[in-house]
This record gives structure tokens, sequence and C-alpha cells, in this order.
RNA sequence: GUGGGUGUAGCUCAGCUGGGAGAGCAUUUGUCUUACAAACAAGAGGCCGGAAGUUCAAUCCUUCCCACCCAUACCA
């Protein structure tokens, strides 16, 4: 393209949607898979959850992850950097029911799969979408790299990792209470869970004691008194005197009549309700511990649905709520209810629903890892965290870990256990790993007869294992990709350089990972990881549809420009919320603005220039002290993006194009530039020479950031000074060798500010001619004394000793004559 | 309860190893100056959450307190 044809505004909308299919088409951010003797930049990137639509905080974490990725390029790296989206599971199961209106529950499972398979994966799918949206956005990922955590490359590498582990010991199957959300039908694990503060009533609950020998009464409290039929004990403190008459003896428990035993244990409090507290398997992990403990019998008062079981008798089908509901009246009719109090509790439930948990008796499939806290709390300090802190998070999950890994999900749509089982004595099969990835509900069983008890009944496992469980994997995932090629070899065996991710998910993701890492692969997965904040709403508060502060990317991607929301996304700190406000964007919008008019102002000028290394030596005065002041940004913001510091590098940029270019330099330099009949040509192409370099760099450093607008003007002129036909394959400013006398050339700013000054004061026009700058000074000014003149409107100059100046520093006075 | 984060101009935030209190937006006053009026120039605006301590010197270090946010635990 040719400077002649920029237009006089830049249209980013039109640009961007251009640049973006250009990069696609041309595979300018291919991974070159056999190119061993470049240095290789892995990064794990995060595979969006596919639950409807990438939002901000999905939008806000790819444009840090590609800040990065296209600063290392810069830097000479080969970028790995493979893309996935994570499109099984609850989430993904739950969204096509939404959109087909239909429910996995009501249909064979084939046909639902076939189902999810098409809204998500098909080619009008969901996760075309997810990745058209990155593409939009900037995101430079090689696009013929890249996974979905359901696809075969996936379901063959989850289920061979899971084999890995019950090989080693560290699968196991156990009946046993799980952690269950009576909506989503389907065990859970520790992590899925959220604190929730609900209202609720302490019932005061009247239990009798009809011995031959003694007939008293006392109360329990309880929140849950539709849990009365799964009643096996209650208990009081070892030490509560009101109490320990009964020890030995049995209750009858309401409007059940049967009888329990009463016991003393130290986790009943004295201090709460009444002192006496009911146990019923299982109410809470406290109930579970009493069973066990006490060796208390199992009772079943919940089904899988949520509702109350036969236990309850004429409640049986009633659920939970209700039944609690019917269950107080007629204690109430009965005088067994003697008081209900108000109170305010958290109560566990389950983070994608909200719906409270329950805890069931069933088979699942877990992962033994209790027994390795203390090494996870090392394996913390083997990796970067950016920010810092987050590793206290880590630190402090994983010593609340109290239950092992629960990974099997009584759910549809995700990665079948690669697992039959002997139907009359329980053996479980494993498929051989040369036939993975299989799903045993279609596929048949790797023998037809169980190895331990010879019988021919073999059935499918119909469970699937826990999304989480697969994404934990992605390093190898992604590394697996490439299987075949040259770098494979280098990056098989080596952690990956960066993982960048939402702090939110340390406990899902990060933790997970750095587990499975170990344990498969004995390693750390990478070198770094980078923890980004949330972007909240305006006030500081967490958006949410119910709330409707939603603040969607691809609207103001589409209101402003994909530059303009990373420009945004760039001024952050890293790991902090960020308030969004949207008046915040004009300043992406004017900087880019800005640097799309200076560049076409520079260009104008560089038309009939040949740019030649030594012309920079000639460089003096302002000029010379311009790539002096290049050279400094160079540094300090290589440093930063080192860092991963893309706020401090944004910052220090704008500040000196802003400022130190736009404001000042290009001001002086254009009397030079205009008349070089007056000034000479050689000062021209001095003035040329440091522009070039200026915008060239500038440009560079801003690309990382603003992508497209900084494409789109390389393309009209730089483009033919540079071996590669995009900038971003080019290489990262480095620094020149100059020589300048910074303190001369601080003075002549110094005095054009005074004199700026001096005109505002007297409402001046800039225009405004000085007859006369009379001025005494140590310094020598005529390299800049001319410069001075033009861009001051100063028709005289006289060195002069002065005795009463307009204005005085240490080094120079000065007098203004209008 | 435990762990972590935050508190600086009206708003959003920078302030590295202690010595000058800063930027952008908003606001006030000028200026259409041959890239840009979404610009330029100039100005106003702050006991740097509170208290004590260390120091010649504290926004920065230490201790305590207050407020807000997050994680996690307990929750009959």
């Amino acid at each position: 393209m040719n400077i002649k044809e920029m237009p006089k505004k830049y249209d980013a909308k039109e640009q961007e949607e251009n640049i973006a299919e250009s990069w696609k088409k041309n595979q300018t951010f291919c991974f070159e898979k056999d190119n061993v003797d470049k240095p290789i930049y892995s990064i794990d990137s995060p595979p969006p959850t596919v639950s409807g639509k990438l939002h901000i905080g999905h939008a806000y974490g790819a444009t840090i992850m590609d800040f990065i990725a296209r600063y290392k390029r810069l830097k000479g790296y080969n970028v790995f950097l493979p893309i996935g989206t994570d499109d099984n599971g609850l989430p993904s199961q739950r969204l096509v029911e939404k959109i087909k209106k239909i429910k996995a529950k009501d249909m064979p499972k084939k046909e639902f799969i076939k189902i999810c398979n098409e809204v998500i994966n098909g080619p009008e799918g969901i996760r075309e979408k997810y990745l058209d949206d990155f593409k939009k956005w900037g995101i430079s990922v090689d696009w013929n790299i890249n996974y979905s955590t359901i696809d075969k490359h996936s379901r063959k590498i989850s289920q061979q990792h899971f084999i890995e582990l019950y090989n080693i010991g560290r699968a196991y199957r156990k009946d046993a209470a799980t952690m269950w959300c009576p909506l989503c039908q389907t065990a859970i694990s520790q992590v899925e869970l959220c604190d929730l503060e609900k209202e609720a009533l302490f019932n005061d609950i009247v239990f009798k004691i009809e011995e031959e020998d003694l007939e008293e009464k006392f109360t329990i409290s309880t929140t849950r008194p539709e849990l009365l039929p799964a009643c096996v004990a209650v208990f009081y403190h070892p030490t509560d005197v009101r109490y320990k008459k009964y020890q030995g003896k049995k209750a009858t428990v309401p409007l059940f009549n049967f009888k329990v035993p009463i016991l003393e244990d130290e986790r009943a409090d004295p201090d709460k309700g009444t002192g006496m507290v009911m146990c019923c398997t299982f109410g809470d992990q406290t109930d579970i511990e009493w069973q066990k403990l006490h060796n208390l019998p199992i009772k079943v008062a919940i089904t899988d649905d949520g509702k109350l079981s036969s236990l309850a008798e004429e409640y049986q089908g009633m659920d939970v709520n209700k039944g609690r509901k019917e269950i107080i009246t007629v204690l109430k009719e009965k005088g067994l209810l003697v008081n209900q109090t108000k109170i305010k509790h958290t109560v566990n439930v389950h983070e994608k629903c909200n719906t409270p948990i329950e805890f069931l008796q069933s088979k699942q499939w877990f992962i033994k890892y209790l027994d390795l806290k203390e090494e996870m709390l090392l394996w913390s300090k083997e990796f970067n965290w950016i920010p810092e802190f987050f590793r206290s998070r880590y630190n402090n999950w994983v010593n609340g870990l109290g239950w092992d890994w629960c990974v099997s999900r009584q759910i549809s749509f995700g990665i079948p256990f690669p697992i039959w089982y002997c139907k009359s004595c329980g053996e479980p099969i494993f498929a051989k790993e040369k036939d993975l990835p299989v799903d045993p509900s279609v596929d048949k069983p790797p023998i037809d007869v169980c190895p331990n008890c010879q019988s021919k009944n073999i059935i499918p496992e119909t469970d699937v294992i826990n999304t989480w469980a697969t994404s934990s994997l992605t390093p190898t995932i992604a590394k697996e990709l490439i299987k075949g090629h040259d770098t494979y070899d280098l990056l098989k065996d080596t952690p990956m350089d960066l993982r960048i991710e939402g702090h939110d998910i340390i406990s899902f993701w990060l933790f997970n990972t750095v587990f499975r890492s170990k344990i498969h692969n004995n390693q750390i997965p990478w070198k770094n990881a980078i923890n980004t904040g949330w972007i909240l709403d305006k006030k500081g508060k967490k958006m949410a549809k119910s709330v409707g502060n939603v603040i969607e990317p691809q609207e103001i991607v589409g209101k402003y420009s994909a530059d303009i929301f990373r420009y945004f996304s760039a001024t952050y700190k890293l790991g902090y919320y960020i308030h969004f406000n949207e008046k915040e964007l004009i300043n992406g919008k004017k900087t880019i603005t800005k640097l799309y008019n200076a560049t076409k102002f520079a260009y104008s000028h560089l038309e009939d220039y040949e740019p030649n290394k030594e012309d920079l030596e000639t460089l003096s005065g302002i000029d010379a002290y311009m790539i002096h002041k290049l050279n400094n940004i160079i540094t300090s913001t290589t440093k930063n993006n080192e860092n991963y510091d893309f706020s401090k590098t944004l910052s220090e940029i704008d500040l000196f194009f802003w400022k130190e270019v736009c404001d000042n330099y290009l001001e002086i330099v254009k009397d030079r530039l205009y008349n070089p009949e007056k000034r000479g040509k050689e000062k021209r192409k001095q003035a040329q020479a440091t522009l070039f370099v200026l915008f060239k760099d500038i440009l560079k450093m801003y690309s990382v950031i603003v992508p497209f607008v900084t494409e789109y003007l390389y393309d009209f002129y730089f483009i033919s000074y540079e071996k590669e036909n995009t900038i971003h394959k080019t290489s990262y400013p480095t620094t020149y060798d100059v020589d300048t006398n910074e303190n001369k050339i601080k003075q002549i700013i110094e005095i054009i500010s005074f004199i700026r000054n001096y005109k505002a004061s007297k409402n001046l026009s800039l225009k405004t001619e000085i007859n006369k700058l009379e001025i005494e000074t140590k310094e020598d000014i005529t390299n800049i004394e001319k410069d001075l003149k033009a861009c001051m409107q100063i028709k005289e100059i006289a060195l002069v000793k002065l005795e009463s100046p307009d204005y005085k520093t240490e080094s120079f006075k000065i007098k203004i004559n209008l």
C-alpha cells in the first residue's frame, strides 16, 4: 500500500476484520513444528468452558496471554500456543438442554450425545463461535493446533491417564457417602462446593425416653426435621451434666416411633441449641464421621433426585423442602415442637446450580491424593506465581482438603470411563491401551469372561469422567498434538513455559494440573503461572445475568474495537480486580487515533527518505536526545515485558509517545521537515532518520498490545524495509549507539515550556511571535537555537548577560520581549 | 475462626531499593498552531484509611486497629 492512499481517519472495524482474516488465512502465527533451532516458548492456554458465550473474563485473559505470545515472538521465540475448548461435562450438557429444550435423562444417552456434538462441535456449533471470537480479538494462536476436551485425541489421553492412575494404585472405586447434587443428580467433588448464606429455622423437637425405669423428655435442635426418619443416634458432650444420666439409654424418635441410642461425643457443642444433637445418615459431614466412628447403621433418607425415601412413610416422595414443612406442621399439632428460632447459616451448595448438596451412599471412582498433602505444599514452590500472593490460595486449599477426588459423574455428556465390570463379582475390566478411546456402552470389552470368577456377564460403566480430570491434562493434550514432529521431543519432557488462568480456578485447574503432572510425569507442568483477576462491574460487583450488569466482550469489541479493548486490558496490573467502566475505553481510543495521525504525519515526511544506518551516527541535539530517550524506553519495556508487566510497559510507551514525541519532538522538528531550503537538506535528513527509527520502534512496542492498528500502519511503509510482511514477526527493538548531551536538551524543553506558559498566562495564541528572546547560559546552544526559534516563533535570540530575567534556573536565565 | 488482597486527587489507578506526591478521565481558563479539537497549552484539586514505633527522614519498613473484597473452615 502507498502512503498517499492513507485515509484521513482509521476505520478500526473494517481493518480489524481484514487483518484478522489475513492472519488466519496466511497462518501467520503458525508454530514451526520442525524447527528445533529456534528457542520455543510454550503456553498452556485455558480452554474456556463451553457454556454459552465467551465472557469478558475470557476476553481479558486471552488478551493478556496474547501480549505475552506476541512479545515472545518478537523476541525470536517459536511460540507454541495451541487453543482448546472445554466442551463436555455439566455446563455443556446444561447448555444443550437449554438450547434444545430437552432433558438428558428423558432420552437415550446415545441420542443426547449426538445432539451435544452437533450443537457444540458441529460446523455451525458454539465452539466455532468461541474460536471466531478469539480470532476477532487478535489472539495469535496456531489454528492448526487445537483441541476440544471431548475430541478423540483428548478422550484417548484422558482414558489412558485414568488407567495409569488405577495401575499405580491412585484410582479406586468405593461405595461410600458422597457429595451429591440432587438437582444435577450426580456426584460432585469438594472443589465444586460453594458457600451460600441462607435463612433457616432452628426447630426444638421433643424426644422421649421410654424405658422400664425411666420416662423423660429432652429436646434436640435441628434445621432439618425431615431427616428424623433417618435418625440413628443422638449425642451430647461428655462433660454435659444435663444429659449424663441418659448414658446408655435409648430415645424414641418422634412421629416415627423407633428407638436410637443416646451417645457421648466431643463434637456435640453444649452451647449450641439444647446441647443435644441428632445424627442422621447423612445430614452433614459430622454425621458421616459419627456413623463411621460409632458404627451406626446407614439409613437412606433421601433419594438421588432429592426426595424423601420410603423411610419417611407417608412423606415419601416429597422433596426435601415440602417434607420439612409437612413434618413441622405435624410436630406442631402433636405438641412435639416446642420452639422455633430464625437463624442465618451457611450451607454447602453446588457451585453450578446453587442447590444445597446432600450426602448419599453410592459407588464412585476416587483419585487418592490426601496422602500427598505435604508434597503438594512443596510442589507450589517449584514454579513462579504471578502475582506471588496467589500461592497462599493454593496452600490454603491443600490444607483444607478433606476428601479424595471423586471423579465419576452420573451425567450423559462426558468422557466415558474405559471400564466394564463383571456383573457377578464386580471385577473391573479395563480397556486395552491400543483400543483407546473407547465407549464401553458401545464398544466390546477386551475380554468376554471375567478373569476373577469366569462369569460371562460383563456390563459397561455408564458414568463419565469429571471434566476437570481431563482438563488437568492440558499440557499433555497440547504437546501430544505435535507428536511425530521434531519439536515434540524438545517439548515432551520439559515443563511448559506458562500457564495463564483466572484466579478463581486455582483449586480446580491449577491444583489438579500440578497434581497430574507430578504423578504422571514427575515434573511440574510449567515454569510460570499467571493468575488474573476478574473484571467486575463499575461498582465493583461481580457480573451476573441475574443482576443485569453483564458486559459482553462481543458488544464492546463491536462498538469500539479489539485494539481498544486490548488497550484497556493492558492498563491494569495482573492479578487484581478490575472495575469495568466503559468511559475508560476512551483512553485506548484516543491513543490509537493519535498513533494513526502521528504515524501518518511521520510517513508523509519519509516518502523521499532512504534509510541508512550511518545516518544515526550524524545525529546531534534534540535528534540524538530522542534516540537516547527511546533507548531508555526499549530497555525498560523489555524488562517489564519479561516480568509480564504490560501495564507498566503501556504507561511508559504512552508517556514517551504522547509527551516527548508528539507534543515536543514533532513540533520542534516540523520546521526542518517543511523548510529544507531554509534549514538545509542535511538537517531535514537528520530529522527523517530520527523519525524513521522512532516510529518503527514505537509501532513495534505498541504492536504487542494493539496489534491491528500497528499492522495496518506497518503495511503502508515499514513493510518495505523489513524482511517480514507482518510487524508481528519482526523483532523487538534493541538500543542504539548515540551520544547526547542530555543536560543541554533538557534545557531547551524547559525553555519551550516556559514560553508556552508565558503565552498562556497572557492569553496569547501559541503562534504569537516573539521579537527577541534574551538568554544567558553556560551551555552551547548553537545546535538547538534554530529549532527553538522555529517552533516558538522567535525572531531573534540574543545571548546576553541578564540582570533581571523573567525566568531562571541554575544553568540559564531568559527574558522575553514581545 | 483461619489465610490472602485492597484502602493515594471527584472517578479509575501508577508510585521500583525509605528523601520530589504522580498519570488518565472529569473540571476551570486559553488556543482551529500546514498529523490530530477524541487535539494543544496552562491551572485548580491530596493530613497517601487511623494510631503508635524504627529512622536525620515514612505513602513506602514494624506492630496494633478500622473498612471493603476474596478464598477456606465450622455450620445439629
